[in-house]
DNA sequence: CATCAGGGCCCTG
DNA sequence: CAGGGCCCTGAT
């Protein structure tokens, strides 16, 4: 366990209209020892330029984000002026949804939703690799079995650190995991995900893949970079370029499980009777254009909010916890 | 107890 | 380009 004695403060403001809960807290991600939420408050942990670092970032009513960074040594004011830029990036904080609103302000089923959760904006608080390796663990299984999985690898490779009076796990490194032999990783019964995990690892570990540069591609380059990466499929690759390259105009595949959720909430009709993905497909196309993925991510995100406060009996049963 | 599908992907034919 | 196999887990 990592102490992180220093402190610093950094203050964001993020573009207007803002809010921060539904922004800070997704409550269709499984729950990760790397994070915690709590009304106004996220704590989470980050590894940024080999440092390992505790953010605590503070609500100021939806106009300002105060961020604690915690770390075991000074940081610099060049470091500090980095990650500014990285939060910015990963938690979308400049975001401009003046047009998406009123594009859809009117819209039957997304107006209401978009009034509701005004200024949210999607967020990944990892790094590629990191977000590589939970799109890994999704893999062909339930929820309950990778949030295990997850947790599994952190004790074993990742750094706990304490911050704040809390404890959280903090990622590893991918070349952490360049000497770990696959059968090491079966043994913590990530099944044939450890032959993805062992070789993804390496890939990263041999600079394969540079995740700034890709920011800078065209989606078929970044996709076709992510497709290399082994055990990223088009499953993967969509919630990829959606979720950490911030892709938010095309959605090219909808899993069946998915399929099930969205026939019933913008068809209505019933799970056992779902709509066609092609059909979906085009109904996002023509409905949402160019914002088909911010979209359907307002929805979505909506969906969760109300189970969280409710259950939703059909939902549950779709959802494989 | 056995069987099976599951928040996919790789590989083969 | 369709379909089998893959690791494990928990539901039936």
């Amino acid at each position: 366990m990592e102490k992180l004695d220093s402190k610093q403060k950094i203050i964001i403001e993020p573009t207007v209209p803002f809010d921060f809960n539904s922004t800070f807290h997704k409550p269709d991600h499984f729950p990760s020892g790397d994070n915690e939420w709590e009304q106004g408050i996220r704590w989470q942990t980050m590894l940024w330029k080999d440092k390992r670092l505790g953010l605590k970032f503070i609500d100021k009513e939806n106009t300002n984000i105060a961020v604690k960074v915690f770390s075991s040594s000074e940081l610099s004011q060049d470091f500090i002026k980095s990650l500014k830029k990285e939060l910015m990036y990963r938690y979308c904080l400049d975001l401009d949804l003046k047009e998406f609103n009123e594009e859809f302000e009117n819209h039957s089923l997304l107006g209401p939703i978009i009034e509701k959760w005004k200024g949210m904006r999607p967020i990944h608080s990892g790094s590629l690799y990191e977000y590589t390796v939970i799109m890994i663990m999704l893999q062909n299984c339930t929820v309950k079995r990778s949030v295990n999985m997850l947790q599994r690898l952190f004790e074993n490779y990742g750094v706990k650190l304490s911050y704040d009076d809390k404890e959280l796990w903090s990622y590893w490194e991918p070349e952490d995991l360049e000497k770990v032999t696959g059968e090491e990783l079966r043994e913590l019964k990530l099944g044939y995900r450890a032959k993805f995990l062992d070789r993804i690892s390496k890939q990263f570990a041999q600079g394969k893949v540079d995740e700034f540069k890709l920011r800078e591609k065209p989606r078929e380059e970044q996709k076709e970079a992510l497709l290399k990466l082994y055990g990223i499929g088009p499953a993967s690759v969509g919630n990829l370029l959606w979720e950490v390259f911030r892709n938010y105009s095309k959605i090219e595949h909808i899993s069946p499980w998915e399929r099930k959720i969205y026939s019933k909430l913008f068809f209505d009709r019933e799970p056992d009777n779902p709509a066609s993905e092609e059909s979906l497909l085009s109904y996002f196309e023509e409905e949402f254009g160019k914002y088909q993925m911010l979209a359907v991510h307002y929805i979505w995100e909506d969906l969760w909010w109300k189970r969280k406060n409710k259950d939703i009996a059909w939902l549950e049963e779709l959802i494989n916890l």
